[in-house]
DNA sequence: CGGAAGACCGAAAAGGTTTTCAGGAACGTA
DNA sequence: TACGTTCCTGAAAACCTTTTCGGTCTTCCG
């Protein structure tokens, strides 16, 4: 460290009481005024160049950093803003999370983290904290992709729902777009020249499955395509349905060339029951998932082709939304923020 | 919210300019001093209790949040402390974060968040804002559980190194005990009455590895028992390497009885070879994996028996560390959490 | 040489809270 | 009535920085 290559400041060669040092000492051994100081460290024009680099050797010598608390004191601006999620555990949390951080690390803000753990309670609690500590403004990550309570709308900073929308109009929501993807998906499929497409997904409940279902639907309904299987198989979120649902599909439908399962984990259950039935992915029939959950996709056999939600591009842009609402006003509304297609092995041209 | 209930606080009916209820405010409504109204709300006992209800119904009354920010200030404790992580996408951060953050979220401490992304020089730039905020205290949480460069000696506030041990031995590190840990799952085998035990595990470059198998073959070496297929098999933390290391492995020694892997991916991809060499799990052969992570152990067919690492309590303690060390002085050296066994079903007693 | 303009610097207020210390009121005792 | 206690309350300093505004000094021009 550089501190660590100036002589230890103790008390035998400073005026150190608290044990950091502060603008006054850096004034008195720059032998100007602390006015002066600050603004030889902030780069206001009104110093003489001389006094400026006198001052900054005297900032390095001292190994001075700002307290940002008093800066924020007297700015009326923090320079933090609070991330406040749901349920970290999740795994969609993570990466927009990610994407938040990033974005805010480049700028001069910090973030702080608080996980409700779901609990009401929690949330309520972690807010008036962050409220108490004069956050510049809150980035609410959901746990779902549904629709959750809005925190208000009196709120003293700007609020931004990333993931599971507001149920309030009035506020400002950035979720990914699920119809889109599975629009995306679908479309893939029949570029490859597949033509009796099935779809396997998860919990009906959520909103995700029943977008991502109808994105399908609607891009085969284009094509005039039919749904093989006769029905969207909803479900479970996990690899046992993946697999149930995919015998039940065999059974009802043999000669179907593809599937799109409404994500990774399902997908992977797909993958297990064809290779029992020993049809080959992809040449007979080709198999695309959703999330790019790398764990699972790259390691699949073969590697899976995936719908990747962007969620660290969500967690970014989050983050640029929060950062101009700061300033100006606030929009509102549900954004949202397109999927990419993950190309790998399990989709490939129908010869 | 509170907030919302009351008649909005507006240039009508209070002398509001910031747009925040200011101690000042409240004891004016309150009809007493500043000194006064904070000591009301500090539950000071210099004051009647008349006079503090008058001081608390009128914080209600103005939704009063305390300036945190000035509290800092002068207390010179910001409450807050840093969360410096290299790798946040990794999965083994995510349960000490959650873990810590937990543990501080039940007292008054806030958390920030940092993910240096692995980049040494993004690391000194949190630090330093880190450090300009105020944190009473860092925790930093490693990718690897390997030896990481210290921070320095020299920093004004507590450190505790998590997951990743400082290689300063003055510094406190907290890790997961491995060698316990691969002790712990070959004990679990020997236990269930196997005896022609195997071991396939990742990168030997990563202490981790290493540990764990030094574990393992001390366990057996205490029973007696010769470690099965002639060696530890070194190779990388994948499902591709699990099945191939298997494969090599039934070819050098068929009749194995249980075999330890050194991550749940690599028990995964064992799990797969035997599968298709119709080798039944676990009544012909038990396997145990290492991580306990869950979309990998949970899924699995049959549902894996593993080590996990405990990573939440080792951030909940890594918490309680430093919470204590804030005030009093820091211990040193390398204390390790003991890991738990999860048994599902991929081992059982040979019958 | 006088004066105006410009460059540089410093005193002081402000931001919101905690804490110390002194003063005032009420009360009991001599 | 005078005085000592006990309780409450409030003025003011402190924490550290930014920013405004007035002041000093130099320089240049007439």
């Amino acid at each position: 460290m550089s501190r660590g290559s100036t002589e230890q400041p103790s008390t035998a060669d400073g005026p150190r009481q608290t044990g950091r040092a502060t603008l006054r000492d850096v004034a008195k051994l720059a032998g100007v005024s602390i006015a002066t100081a600050s603004k030889a460290l902030n780069n206001q024009p009104q110093v003489r160049a001389e006094t400026r680099t006198r001052v900054l050797q005297a900032a390095e010598q001292l190994s001075f950093s700002p307290n940002t608390l008093a800066q924020g004191l007297i700015t009326q601006r923090s320079g933090t803003v609070g991330l406040l999620t749901s349920d970290l555990e999740g795994r969609f949390s993570i990466p927009i999370l990610m994407g938040a951080e990033d974005a805010f690390g480049s700028d001069q803000t910090s973030v702080f983290l608080c996980d409700a753990r779901g609990d009401n309670l929690r949330e309520r609690h972690h807010l008036r904290a962050l409220l108490s500590r004069r956050v510049d403004g809150l980035i609410v990550v959901g746990a779902r992709p549904d629709a959750r309570p809005s925190l208000g709308r009196d709120l003293p900073v700007p609020v931004i729902y990333a993931y599971s929308p507001s149920d309030d109009p009035a506020d400002l929501s950035l979720v990914t777009d699920n119809v889109g993807g599975g629009r995306m998906a679908v479309d893939h499929l029949i570029r490859h020249g597949r033509r009796r497409i099935a779809h396997i997904t998860g919990d009906p409940s959520y909103g995700a499955a029943q977008d991502r279902a109808r994105g399908a639907l609607d891009r085969l309904a284009e094509e005039g395509l039919p749904l093989a299987g006769d029905q969207v198989w909803f479900g479970a979120w996990s690899e046992a349905w993946g697999r149930g649902a995919t015998r039940m599909l065999l059974q009802r439908d043999p000669d179907i060339d593809a599937i799109f399962a409404g994500s990774d984990e399902i997908a992977r259950g797909v993958l297990d029951v064809l290779h029992q039935e020993k049809l080959a992915v992809p040449t007979q029939v080709a198999v695309i998932g959703f999330d790019n959950w790398n764990i699972l996709a790259v390691n699949a056999r073969p590697p899976l082709t995936t719908i990747d939600m962007n969620l660290e591009a969500l967690g970014r842009l989050a983050a640029q939304r929060l950062f101009a609402a700061i300033d100006g006003t606030l929009g509102s509304g549900v954004e949202t923020v397109a999927p990419r297609l993950i190309t790998r092995e399990s989709t490939a041209p129908l010869d």
